[in-house]
DNA sequence: ACAAAAGTGTTTAGTGTACACCCATGC
DNA sequence: GCATGGGTGTACACTAAACACTTTTGT
C-alpha cells in the first residue's frame, strides 16, 4: 500500500546490558510506543501483529511499536512506527494507556505508551517493514503468544474498546466508508459479544441522526439490497455541541 | 496527617543542560509522574497543588509529581511522590494519560505520566515536603497559573472526571465515608455544573442498591436530620458481575 | 410558628423490548 | 415460489422529568 522508510541503522545504546535492543541513539531512552490496531473483517474483530526478526523478541509476535525520536511528539511517533512496520498510514491514533511494570521488558527498564486505532481491516494491506519479517491480522479471539506484556495491553485494549464503543461513536471507524445497518449491527455484536434485535437496533441508530444516507444500495447480494449509509461526523459535532451524548 | 520521608539528596543528572532538574540519578531519565488529586470541600471541587521551591519552576504552583525510581512500578512512584510532596497517602491512584509534547518541559525532553485520585478534601491535611514550600487545595474553577503543561493536564482531567462520574460510581470517593443524599447530589451538581431535581435524584440512586444505610442520622443541623449512607462496594461488585452498569 | 431541609406521591411523556409482520430480490 | 435479509408497526412495561405535597427538627 505504501513504501517503507528504512533510515535507522541498528546501533546499540552504550548502556544496553545483555540482549541488544537495536535502539538507535537518537531516541528517548527507556520509553517506547506500542500500537494496538483493531480491524473488522467479515464481521470478525481482528488485531494487527508483527513478527520481530531482531532484538530480544526475535521470532515472536508483537504489537507494532518501537522508540520515540528526540524531536517527535508521541502520536507522531506512533504513526511513524506503525507505517514503518506495517505500511499502514493515516490512522487516527489515540492514547490507550502507559505500561511500566518494572520487569515488563527483559534486562532493561522500558516503559511503553500504548496507542490504539480502529480501521476497516479490508482496506489495509499489511507490508512487513524494518526489523519485522511479517505483519498480519489475527482474530482477536485467537491470538498467538505475544512478546513482553503485550497480551496484557491487548486485554486492556479489548475491555476499553467494549466500554468505549457504547459511549462514543468510534465503532464506525471499523467499517468501510459506506456500510449497511446490518454491518453496523454485526460490528456491535462482534465487539460486545451479544445478539441484538434488528428492528430496535435500526431505530436506535436512525434516531441519533448520525447516519447520512448515501442514496445508494448494496450490490451483488442474493437478497433485497440494503441502503448504504455514511457516518455523518459533522452532524455528530453539531449534536455534541448541543449536549448530545452518544449512548448505545 | 503523616510524616514525610526526605531521603533523596538533590543531586543533578550529568547531562542536564541549562536549568538543573534536581533529578536524583537512580531515577528513569526523561520520564516523570504528575498527580491530579481531586477533592470535595463544602460542595466545591478542589485540586491539590504544590509550590516548587527548587528546579526550573521555582516559585510556581504545580501538580505534585516527580521522577520514577529504577525499581519502582508506576503507581507506586505516584503514591510515593504524592506522600513526599503533600503528606497524603493511601489514595487509590489511577492512570489518567501520558503527556509528552516535545516542548512541554524546558531544556529537556521529559514525558510525564499523569495519575489521578478522588478524595474527601476535608479528611486530608496537606504538609509541604521535599522540594516544595507549600501544598494546598485550590478551587477547580479558580486555579493559579501552573507550571509547564499542567493546566492542560488539569483540563483533560476535569473533562475525564465529568465523563467518568456518569459511567462509574467513583464520585463516592469524594465524600466522607458516611454521607447524605443531598451531599451526593451536590457532588454531582458541582462536577457536572448542573442543577438536579431532589426527589428524582434520590430515587435514581436508591434504586441502584449501591447505598447502604448506616442507620444513623446527621447531627447538629438546624433542620430535620438526614439519613446517612455508605457506598456499598461489595454490592457494586455483585451487581457488575451480573452485568449491571452504573449510568448516571 | 417558622424556616429549612428531609422525604413521598402522582402525573405525564417518552424509551426500550419483544415480536409479528410485509417487502424486495436472486436463484 | 421460496429463502434471505431489508425494513415497518405496534403493544406493553418501564423510566425519567416535573412538581405538588407531607414530615421532621432546631430556633
Amino acid at each position: 500500500m505504501c513504501t517503507v522508510a528504512n533510515n535507522n541503522p541498528s546501533t546499540t545504546r552504550p548502556h544496553s546490558r545483555v540482549e541488544p535492543l537495536n535502539e538507535p541513539d537518537n531516541v528517548l531512552p527507556g520509553l517506547s510506543i506500542d500500537n494496538l490496531i483493531f480491524g473488522l473483517d467479515h464481521g470478525q474483530l481482528k488485531i494487527m501483529l508483527v513478527k520481530h526478526n531482531v532484538g530480544p523478541g526475535k521470532g515472536k509476535w508483537a504489537l507494532p511499536g518501537g522508540f520515540i525520536k528526540q524531536n517527535e511528539n508521541l502520536r507522531d511517533a506512533a504513526a511513524r512506527l506503525l507505517e514503518e512496520l506495517t505500511g499502514v498510514r493515516d490512522l487516527y491514533l489515540e492514547q490507550l494507556k502507559t505500561f511500566g511494570r518494572v520487569d515488563r521488558f527483559p534486562n532493561e527498564r522500558v516503559v511503553t505508551i500504548a496507542y490504539y486505532a480502529l480501521v476497516s481491516a479490508e482496506n489495509y494491506t499489511l507490508v512487513a517493514g524494518r526489523n519485522t519479517s511479517d505483519a498480519m491480522w489475527f482474530d482477536a479471539k485467537d491470538l498467538p503468544e505475544l512478546i513482553y506484556d503485550h497480551s496484557e495491553i491487548v486485554d486492556h485494549g479489548l475491555n476499553f474498546l467494549r466500554h468505549k464503543v457504547c459511549h462514543e461513536p468510534i465503532g464506525f471507524n471499523l467499517l468501510p466508508e459506506k456500510f449497511t445497518l446490518l454491518q453496523l449491527q454485526e460490528l456491535y455484536e462482534a465487539i460486545l459479544d451479544v445478539k441484538l434485535d434488528k428492528p430496535n437496533f435500526r431505530r436506535k441508530m436512525m434516531k441519533m441522526n448520525l447516519l447520512a444516507p448515501c442514496n445508494e444500495k448494496q450490490k451483488g447480494v442474493p437478497h433485497r439490497a440494503a441502503n448504504l449509509y455514511r457516518f455523518d461526523s459533522a452532524a455528530y459535532e453539531r449534536l455534541t455541541d448541543k449536549g448530545f451524548s452518544f449512548e448505545f
